[in-house]
DNA sequence: TTTTATTTTTAGCTTAGACTAAAAATAAAA
DNA sequence: TTTTATTTTTAGTCTAAGCTAAAAATAAAA
């Protein structure tokens, strides 16, 4: 059984080496975690001697296979109980991440079995995030995002990368959620702004906001 | 925001309160919470200086009023949560206790009166305990023990005192579960054993199993 | 290739919460 | 009312996880 602070240390590890797919950094740690980069190199240290990752003074870290393993479940019980927030107590997708940061840590494979049997075996979270089953298998779809697309593209929302309570408030205000379809009417390669498509409205949306939003295409 | 380990003193703490009814002694918490007295003592000395209980040198300790509100916010958490692995996690009761001691710590207001709604606004945990209310009253029911029962007299069964696994199982072997109607067919004064009849069955317990059982009569 | 800047590590301190062993206070027995 | 036993507290350690400041290594710039 790994402490809440390992197993917040495992994840953020995960999730950065997603995004770079080369080893992370102290630094990169540190900031992800808020902490101060020596924090990062005793932790670092420890989960090394405990085979979680692998570490190279001064090169950074990679999870190993029993890293990977452990992480993926952390992901995989926050995943699922932000699906019991928003379908069964009615929570706004932007509401549940802070509690299901808590909740991640509960201690119990049984009751994350039965949870998983009485959400319906859910495969994604409310923010279109896939959730890995019991072994730690992602099944991954082919989206990309907004701001790949090109002029007269069109697909459909399955996801967010950013998902701070300000991003998602002003998806809401768009009308933009999990599902929505979106056309590109037109781009400004200067900035990467755009104009798209959103049910009967049209509007102007930042490269920021883009480039923070998943999207199929046909 | 207090810490787990306060959450876990200030709720055995009322506990104790409640059954000794007088100020509760370091070695009494010290054996509940399965730690060291001089542990205790540290704790209690900071819980003092944070007026969530009364301390006197030597004399033991007693909530104060926030303290009070504390444990019970504790236990109503502990408990909505039970019904929750029982009712809707089809836990069975003899199943859910470590797991609610994990949840209870989860810190969000909403949740747990989002939790309280969903679960229909339960009264009694799976074992019969009363769920208090946010503002930490508990509506208590005349209830008394199986052993403060006299020959012939019957009642149905609404609680239980023990939760261990061992004892719940046993209850289940016998068929006894809250709501089960009990009836007191003869009585051994020498060792407060009973013959009782459940349902169509009539078998013979022991003062120990008797006394660990709350009934409600008539 | 030096010099400078950045990143990472080490050394040493802090806090929460545990522990052991010894001292002090209280309770029970003689 | 002494003496003895029990309970409680204090003093001093320990570990996990954080921090700051300084040293060491690496990367970038001159
Ligand atoms: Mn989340
Ligand atoms: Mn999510
Ligand atoms: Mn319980
Ligand atoms: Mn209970």
């Amino acid at each position: 059984m790994y402490s809440l602070a390992e197993e917040n240390y495992i994840k953020s590890i995960y999730h950065l080496q997603q995004e770079a797919g080369k080893e992370v950094s102290t630094n990169a740690i540190a900031e992800s975690m808020e902490t101060k980069p020596s924090s990062v190199t005793d932790m670092v240290q420890k989960l090394a001697e405990k085979k979680i990752l692998s570490y190279r003074k001064y090169k950074g870290v990679q999870l190993t296979e029993e890293g990977r393993i452990i992480a993926a479940n952390v992901i995989r019980k926050h995943r699922l109980w932000e699906v019991f927030l928003v379908d069964k107590l009615k929570f706004h997708w932007d509401e549940v991440h802070e509690i299901a940061e808590q909740l991640e840590h509960v201690h119990s494979e049984e009751l994350i079995n039965r949870l998983d049997k009485f959400l319906g075996n859910p495969a994604f979270d409310p923010h279109g995030d896939p959730i890995p089953d019991a072994k730690g298998n992602f099944k991954n779809t082919e989206k990309k995002l907004l701001s790949e697309l090109k002029k007269k593209q069109s697909g459909v929302c399955v996801g967010v990368k950013e998902t701070s309570t300000e991003y998602l408030q002003y998806l809401d205000k768009k009308k933009i959620t999990i599902g929505t379809k979106i056309s590109v009417l037109g781009k400004e390669f200067f900035d990467g702004s755009m104009i798209i498509q959103v049910g009967r409205d049209q509007f102007f949306i930042s490269q920021k906001i883009a480039e923070n939003l998943y999207i199929q295409t046909a």
